[in-house]
DNA sequence: ATGAAAGCGCTAACAA
DNA sequence: TTGTTAGCGCTTTCAT
């Protein structure tokens, strides 16, 4: 450690509150002699000087911190969204606490009155469910910021993506490319959990999509699954062949991972994966070039997400009570998709 | 907030003392009256206690956390790491702060001086340089250590993976491979910085391998680039491609970044990425899995890794002061390696 | 133009 | 078996 304030003030033989006053620039404002100034910069100078963070945190009830509980950093867009936020706490001197919940809504429970305990400021969340938002309300008397999962809380801030719009442009592109292309087969869809806000908007676009596209209904397939996990690609591909004779022309899946696993499965079967199937997920992934076959995948704003749900923090944190809920848009991504 | 220690007291008219040795959980050992402990448990039950942590910092000169630098969450190897040491320190009671320096070292050393005045008990760092080890063990008072880079600091704890002999073997691997499946072509190892220890053995072992194999140096091929990023894999490729007619057989890579440009390019030529060509790339994700060619790649163990570099931290923090280096296993995963 | 002192909530040593 | 108190290093108010 440097030196503290009081070691300072004792060594030179003046007053904490002279020192304070030089170390925080207020010197002219309340007109330390210049020498007294100078005496006190030449230590600081040669010995450096420390405020304690601690004690200042007590003193001023305020840590200077604010934590995110995402569901983990394994995940590469939450990773992005960790790592953009951390910069953005850096830059207004605040320090960020990630942590990883596992979409486990015991763990987030634990977590949320972990960071409590701890007296950070404000707490950026991604609810694990819909019970979760009004008791971390409670114990963050409101200085809450919902990310990527709106469940119809109006009156907490929040910022999300926007699933719905995106699903149906999405959607729609798919239609038209498979109809230019003249590709046969039915559209499938295999949506991770829909209780998940997110899952649901997309699904639902998907469907209203179709629908507005006069899509015969026997083409159109849903497939949902428990979790948006390799494993169930893989069993929702087992399941979707078991019944139908031949792939679909289109297959959209609702992350990744399912994806992954989708893939998995057809690399298992003889057939292989045919360069004609007509792929789209959502979430994006550089990686995603390796593929060979036609693929849309969906790119979330990060950058704009994290800043709005900065400012809202912001908001809350200088007293401003109008929550507003927010919806960054997505870009569709575009791969292999030459006529 | 709930109740503090102090109001607790006050609202019961106990002291301080009974109160606290009640919340820890020490009223038998020291014999507190079990009328009083019920009376306590009762009210806290009802109301809550909280211990402000903050007050408890300050008084113990001790934050109960710890911090780790990585130059980026978006690498998902520093992703996996960041999210296995923070599950590993919450186990322990410790909070751990995750910050990212893009490799900066000017960042680097500002993050280590924010982190010094919080008061962070402990450091993880993935050093930037070779001139940053010294300067975070002053101000961390040898409370540091260092993740994935070994830059010959004995006397600071480190934890490493075995990149030389894992690149030795890799390389034996695909040399037989080679040979096994007659192709034709040079070696050719595209390397990011090999200032950087890891790169550095991955390079060493992969020469000393070829040696030994008696492998004709012409056809041994070694490209260097300042970084582990895709626009310098894209060039690597290119430049490869000005001064050689065809293919290498095999193509490793020290990063997958590089692997994706490298790819990338080849996708632009009028001959695509030919199926026979063998690829190498140093880390593993699970979307490799997308790719046609034979490949192999290598992942670390992260959970040994993260484990052994906490205990060398709680050595440190319980004063002990023998400082090890530890070098943790890699694993080789074949896809679509078949002879 | 500078200093003194209270108090943030906790822990630990000592007292009773 | 329980209570009292000093002190961690800072900020803020009030004195000089």
């Amino acid at each position: 450690m440097a030196k503290s304030i009081e070691d300072i003030a004792a060594e030179l033989e003046v007053s904490v509150t002279t020192v304070r006053l030089v170390l925080l620039g207020k010197a002219r404002q309340y007109r330390i002699s210049s020498k007294t100034e100078q005496r006190i910069k030449e230590y600081t100078d040669r010995y450096g000087a420390d405020i304690n963070h601690t004690a200042r945190a007590l003193r001023l009830k305020r840590t200077d911190s604010l934590a995110l509980i995402v569901p983990r950093l394994s995940n590469h867009f939450f990773a992005e969204v960790a790592e953009k936020m951390e910069i953005r706490c850096r830059e207004a001197g605040l320090q960020l606490s990630i942590s990883c919940c596992y979409d486990n809504p015991t763990t987030q429970l634990e977590l949320i009155e972990h960071f409590r305990q701890r007296n950070v400021d404000g707490l950026f969340l991604v609810p694990a469910n819909n019970t979760i938002p009004l008791k971390a309300a409670l114990a963050f008397q409101d200085r809450l910021v919902l990310l990527d999962r709106d469940f119809g809380f109006n009156n907490i801030p929040t910022v999300i993506t926007d699933n719905y719009s995106t699903s149906f442009a999405l959607t729609e592109k798919l239609f038209n490319f498979a109809q230019q292309t003249k590709r046969l087969g039915k559209f499938l869809f295999i949506a991770g959990n829909p209780k998940m806000p997110s899952i649901g908007a997309r699904l639902d676009a998907f469907k209203h999509a179709l629908h507005q596209l006069n899509a015969e209904p026997k083409n159109i397939e849903i497939i949902q699954v428990d979790k948006n996990q390799f494993a169930e690609g893989v069993k929702a591909m087992e399941y979707y062949l078991m019944n139908e004779k031949s792939l679909p022309k289109v297959l959209i899946t609702s992350s990744i991972p399912l994806l992954q696993g989708v893939m998995q499965f057809l690399k298992s079967t003889p057939e292989g994966v045919p360069a004609s199937l007509i792929l789209a997920t959502f979430d994006d992934h550089s990686l995603l070039d390796f593929l060979q076959n036609p693929i849309c995948s969906v790119r979330q704003d990060y950058q704009t997400m994290i800043n709005t749900a900065f400012e809202e923090m912001n908001k809350l944190l200088s007293g401003k009570l109008n929550p507003l809920h927010h919806t960054a848009k997505m870009a569709i991504i575009e791969r292999n998709m030459t006529l």
